[in-house]
DNA sequence: GAGATTTGACCGTC
DNA sequence: GACGGTCAAATCTC
Protein backbone atom coordinates (compact mmCIF):
# COMPACT_ATOMS: atom_id res chain seq x y z
CA UNK A 1 0.00 0.00 0.00
CA UNK A 2 1.44 3.26 -0.68
CA UNK A 3 2.02 5.77 1.89
CA UNK A 4 3.26 8.85 2.64
CA UNK A 5 6.54 9.26 4.31
CA UNK A 6 8.19 11.78 7.32
CA UNK A 7 11.18 11.47 9.24
CA UNK A 8 10.98 13.55 12.52
CA UNK A 9 13.58 14.28 14.83
CA UNK A 10 12.96 14.51 18.16
CA UNK A 11 15.19 15.02 21.55
CA UNK A 12 17.13 12.05 22.15
CA UNK A 13 15.84 9.18 24.56
CA UNK A 14 12.50 10.53 23.70
CA UNK A 15 9.98 7.96 22.80
CA UNK A 16 8.30 7.50 19.60
CA UNK A 17 5.03 9.43 21.04
CA UNK A 18 7.29 12.29 21.07
CA UNK A 19 6.07 12.74 17.52
CA UNK A 20 2.74 14.50 18.32
CA UNK A 21 1.03 15.74 15.36
CA UNK A 22 -1.63 16.80 16.09
CA UNK A 23 -3.79 13.59 16.08
CA UNK A 24 -5.10 10.76 18.09
CA UNK A 25 -3.63 7.63 17.42
CA UNK A 26 -3.92 4.49 19.24
CA UNK A 27 -1.13 1.80 18.92
CA UNK A 28 -2.88 -1.27 18.19
CA UNK A 29 0.55 -3.21 17.62
CA UNK A 30 4.83 -3.31 17.49
CA UNK A 31 6.80 -5.56 15.68
CA UNK A 32 9.96 -6.00 15.52
CA UNK A 33 11.20 -5.50 12.11
CA UNK A 34 13.92 -7.82 10.17
CA UNK A 35 17.21 -5.70 10.21
CA UNK A 36 15.82 -2.98 12.03
CA UNK A 37 17.22 -2.04 15.41
CA UNK A 38 14.31 -0.42 16.92
CA UNK A 39 10.48 -1.81 16.34
CA UNK A 40 8.07 -0.43 14.48
CA UNK A 41 4.70 0.59 16.15
CA UNK A 42 1.47 0.55 14.05
CA UNK A 43 -0.82 3.58 14.84
CA UNK A 44 -4.38 4.32 14.27
CA UNK A 45 -6.75 7.20 14.15
CA UNK A 46 -8.54 7.23 17.59
CA UNK A 47 -11.82 7.95 15.78
CA UNK A 48 -11.40 4.75 13.82
CA UNK A 49 -14.76 3.35 15.55
CA UNK A 50 -16.71 5.87 16.39
CA UNK A 51 -16.01 7.38 12.91
CA UNK A 52 -14.69 5.32 10.93
CA UNK A 53 -11.61 6.67 10.21
CA UNK A 54 -9.10 4.50 8.70
CA UNK A 55 -6.06 6.50 8.68
CA UNK A 56 -2.93 4.46 10.17
CA UNK A 57 0.74 5.26 10.91
CA UNK A 58 4.00 3.51 11.20
CA UNK A 59 6.29 4.85 13.38
CA UNK A 60 9.84 3.51 13.46
CA UNK A 61 12.92 4.80 15.07
CA UNK A 62 16.22 5.19 12.29
CA UNK A 63 19.04 2.48 12.88
CA UNK A 64 21.35 5.43 12.33
CA UNK A 65 19.98 8.37 14.15
CA UNK A 66 17.57 6.90 17.19
CA UNK A 67 16.66 10.76 17.04
CA UNK A 68 15.25 10.56 14.05
CA UNK A 69 11.32 9.15 13.64
CA UNK A 70 10.45 7.60 10.13
CA UNK A 71 6.80 7.74 9.78
CA UNK A 72 4.72 6.43 7.09
CA UNK A 73 1.15 7.80 6.97
CA UNK A 74 -1.55 5.51 5.39
CA UNK A 75 -5.18 6.52 4.34
CA UNK A 76 -6.14 9.84 4.87
CA UNK A 77 -8.26 11.04 8.15
CA UNK A 78 -11.77 11.17 7.28
CA UNK A 79 -13.18 11.77 11.37
CA UNK A 80 -14.62 15.02 12.03
CA UNK A 81 -10.79 16.32 13.03
CA UNK A 82 -9.33 15.68 10.23
CA UNK A 83 -11.84 16.77 7.89
CA UNK A 84 -12.57 20.25 10.17
CA UNK A 85 -13.23 22.88 7.25
CA UNK A 86 -12.69 25.39 9.29
CA UNK A 87 -9.58 26.79 8.26
CA UNK A 88 -8.77 28.37 11.61
CA UNK A 89 -9.41 25.26 13.16
CA UNK A 90 -7.29 23.76 10.56
CA UNK A 91 -4.60 25.30 11.57
CA UNK A 92 -4.44 23.70 14.82
CA UNK A 93 -4.08 20.62 13.42
CA UNK A 94 -1.04 18.41 11.48
CA UNK A 95 -0.31 17.00 9.24
CA UNK A 96 -2.95 19.19 7.81
CA UNK A 97 -1.91 21.45 5.37
CA UNK A 98 -2.07 25.48 6.48
CA UNK A 99 -4.07 27.26 3.92
CA UNK A 100 -1.54 30.42 3.79
CA UNK A 101 1.44 28.80 5.35
CA UNK A 102 3.49 31.98 4.52
CA UNK A 103 1.15 34.11 6.86
CA UNK A 104 1.79 31.82 9.94
CA UNK A 105 6.06 31.95 9.56
CA UNK A 106 7.18 34.12 11.90
CA UNK A 107 9.27 37.14 10.99
CA UNK A 108 12.12 35.32 11.76
CA UNK A 109 11.72 32.43 9.76
CA UNK A 110 10.66 35.05 7.12
CA UNK A 111 13.31 36.82 6.70
CA UNK A 112 16.15 33.35 6.47
CA UNK A 113 14.87 32.45 3.22
CA UNK A 114 18.52 30.34 2.63
CA UNK A 115 16.76 27.94 5.70
CA UNK A 116 14.74 26.93 1.90
CA UNK A 117 17.79 25.75 0.80
CA UNK A 118 17.68 21.74 0.70
CA UNK A 119 19.26 18.97 -1.85
CA UNK A 120 17.91 15.77 -2.66
CA UNK A 121 20.70 13.17 -2.26
CA UNK A 122 18.56 10.02 -3.01
CA UNK A 123 15.70 10.58 -5.54
CA UNK A 124 15.57 7.22 -6.47
CA UNK A 125 14.81 6.01 -3.22
CA UNK A 126 11.32 6.09 -2.13
CA UNK A 127 12.03 7.93 1.26
CA UNK A 128 15.31 9.92 -0.29
CA UNK A 129 17.39 11.70 2.47
CA UNK A 130 17.37 15.84 2.53
CA UNK A 131 20.47 17.52 3.41
CA UNK A 132 19.97 21.27 3.92
CA UNK A 133 23.01 23.23 2.13
CA UNK A 134 24.43 24.86 5.03
CA UNK A 135 25.10 23.91 8.23
CA UNK A 136 23.52 26.57 10.41
CA UNK A 137 22.55 24.56 13.71
CA UNK A 138 18.92 26.51 12.97
CA UNK A 139 18.36 24.43 10.21
CA UNK A 140 19.42 20.88 11.85
CA UNK A 141 15.83 21.35 13.63
CA UNK A 142 14.10 21.97 10.20
CA UNK A 143 11.83 25.03 11.33
CA UNK A 144 11.20 25.68 7.70
CA UNK A 145 8.89 25.80 5.06
CA UNK A 146 9.41 26.59 1.64
CA UNK A 147 6.54 28.85 1.10
CA UNK A 148 7.20 29.03 -2.70
CA UNK A 149 7.33 25.26 -2.96
CA UNK A 150 4.91 23.91 -0.53
CA UNK A 151 1.23 25.00 -2.41
CA UNK A 152 1.25 25.91 -6.06
CA UNK A 153 -0.80 29.00 -7.70
CA UNK A 154 -2.67 26.13 -9.46
CA UNK A 155 -4.35 24.81 -6.18
CA UNK A 156 -4.11 28.33 -4.70
CA UNK A 157 -6.51 29.44 -7.22
CA UNK A 158 -9.28 26.46 -6.76
CA UNK A 159 -9.19 26.70 -2.89
CA UNK A 160 -7.64 23.16 -2.54
CA UNK A 161 -3.88 23.08 -1.41
CA UNK A 162 -1.56 20.57 -2.06
CA UNK A 163 2.39 20.54 -1.75
CA UNK A 164 4.69 20.39 -4.22
CA UNK A 165 5.68 16.65 -3.98
CA UNK A 166 2.30 16.55 -4.99
CA UNK A 167 3.87 17.47 -8.63
CA UNK A 168 5.56 15.54 -11.34
CA UNK A 169 8.64 16.45 -9.66
CA UNK A 170 10.15 14.52 -7.03
CA UNK A 171 10.29 17.31 -4.80
CA UNK A 172 10.12 17.63 -1.24
CA UNK A 173 8.38 19.52 1.08
CA UNK A 174 8.77 20.44 4.66
CA UNK A 175 6.97 21.40 7.45
CA UNK A 176 6.52 21.30 11.20
CA UNK A 177 3.19 20.26 13.11
CA UNK A 178 4.61 22.07 15.86
CA UNK A 179 5.08 25.04 13.95
CA UNK A 180 2.05 25.46 12.62
CA UNK A 181 1.02 25.08 16.51
CA UNK A 182 2.86 27.81 17.10
CA UNK A 183 5.30 25.30 19.64
CA UNK A 184 8.22 26.58 17.74
CA UNK A 185 10.18 25.14 21.10
CA UNK A 186 8.50 21.59 20.23
CA UNK A 187 11.21 18.64 20.60
CA UNK A 188 9.21 16.68 17.65
CA UNK A 189 10.08 18.59 14.14
CA UNK A 190 9.72 17.27 10.75
CA UNK A 191 13.15 17.01 8.98
CA UNK A 192 11.42 15.65 5.85
CA UNK A 193 8.51 14.14 3.72
CA UNK A 194 8.49 12.28 0.96
CA UNK A 195 5.68 10.75 -0.90
CA UNK A 196 6.35 7.08 -1.76
CA UNK A 197 4.05 6.55 -4.97
CA UNK A 198 3.13 9.63 -6.65
CA UNK A 199 0.27 7.28 -8.98
CA UNK A 200 -1.86 6.83 -5.62
CA UNK A 201 -1.26 10.62 -4.00
CA UNK A 202 -4.75 11.60 -3.30
CA UNK A 203 -6.23 8.23 -1.82
CA UNK A 204 -3.22 7.72 0.74
CA UNK A 205 -2.93 11.02 1.42
CA UNK A 206 -2.49 11.61 5.04
CA UNK A 207 -3.69 15.10 6.38
CA UNK A 208 -7.00 14.71 6.05
CA UNK A 209 -7.55 18.13 4.71
CA UNK A 210 -9.00 17.56 1.03
CA UNK A 211 -12.47 17.18 0.07
CA UNK A 212 -11.75 14.38 -2.46
CA UNK A 213 -15.69 14.61 -3.18
CA UNK A 214 -15.74 17.80 -4.06
CA UNK A 215 -12.32 19.66 -4.75
CA UNK A 216 -9.96 17.37 -5.14
CA UNK A 217 -8.64 17.06 -9.36
CA UNK A 218 -9.09 13.60 -9.98
CA UNK A 219 -9.24 14.38 -13.73
CA UNK A 220 -6.39 16.81 -13.41
CA UNK A 221 -3.74 14.83 -16.01
CA UNK A 222 -1.10 16.25 -13.74
CA UNK A 223 -1.77 14.00 -10.85
CA UNK A 224 -3.29 11.01 -12.91
CA UNK A 225 -1.51 10.89 -16.38
C1' DG B 1 -15.12 1.92 34.15
C1' DA B 2 -13.44 3.72 29.84
C1' DG B 3 -9.86 4.15 26.99
C1' DA B 4 -4.97 3.25 25.87
C1' DT B 5 -1.06 0.11 25.68
C1' DT B 6 1.23 -4.34 25.47
C1' DT B 7 2.06 -8.55 23.35
C1' DG B 8 1.35 -13.13 21.53
C1' DA B 9 -1.38 -15.09 17.92
C1' DC B 10 -3.23 -15.02 13.53
C1' DC B 11 -3.47 -13.96 8.58
C1' DG B 12 -1.99 -12.63 3.90
C1' DT B 13 1.74 -12.21 0.77
C1' DC B 14 5.92 -13.51 -1.32
C1' DG C 1 8.49 -20.79 5.91
C1' DA C 2 9.70 -15.87 6.64
C1' DC C 3 8.02 -11.55 7.14
C1' DG C 4 4.97 -7.57 7.77
C1' DG C 5 0.53 -6.07 9.27
C1' DT C 6 -3.51 -6.64 12.15
C1' DC C 7 -6.32 -8.64 15.80
C1' DA C 8 -7.71 -9.23 20.37
C1' DA C 9 -7.19 -10.52 25.17
C1' DA C 10 -4.73 -9.04 29.12
C1' DT C 11 -3.02 -5.32 31.49
C1' DC C 12 -2.32 -0.61 32.70
C1' DT C 13 -3.56 4.26 33.56
C1' DC C 14 -6.44 7.96 34.67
Amino acid sequence: MPRWTQKVQVAPGAGVEAHADGYSWRKYGQKDILGATYPRGYYRCTHRRSQGCLATKQVQRSDEDPTILEVAYKGMHTCSLGAKKDPKTAMDQEPNIAEKPQQILPQSHQSQPELLDFQTTDLDTKNETLQPLNNNPSSSSSRIIPENDVFSAEMMDTNIYYPSFMSSEPNYLTFLPSFMNGDYGSSSNIVHTSQSNAQTVGIDYPFGQLDLDSNFPFDNPRYFP
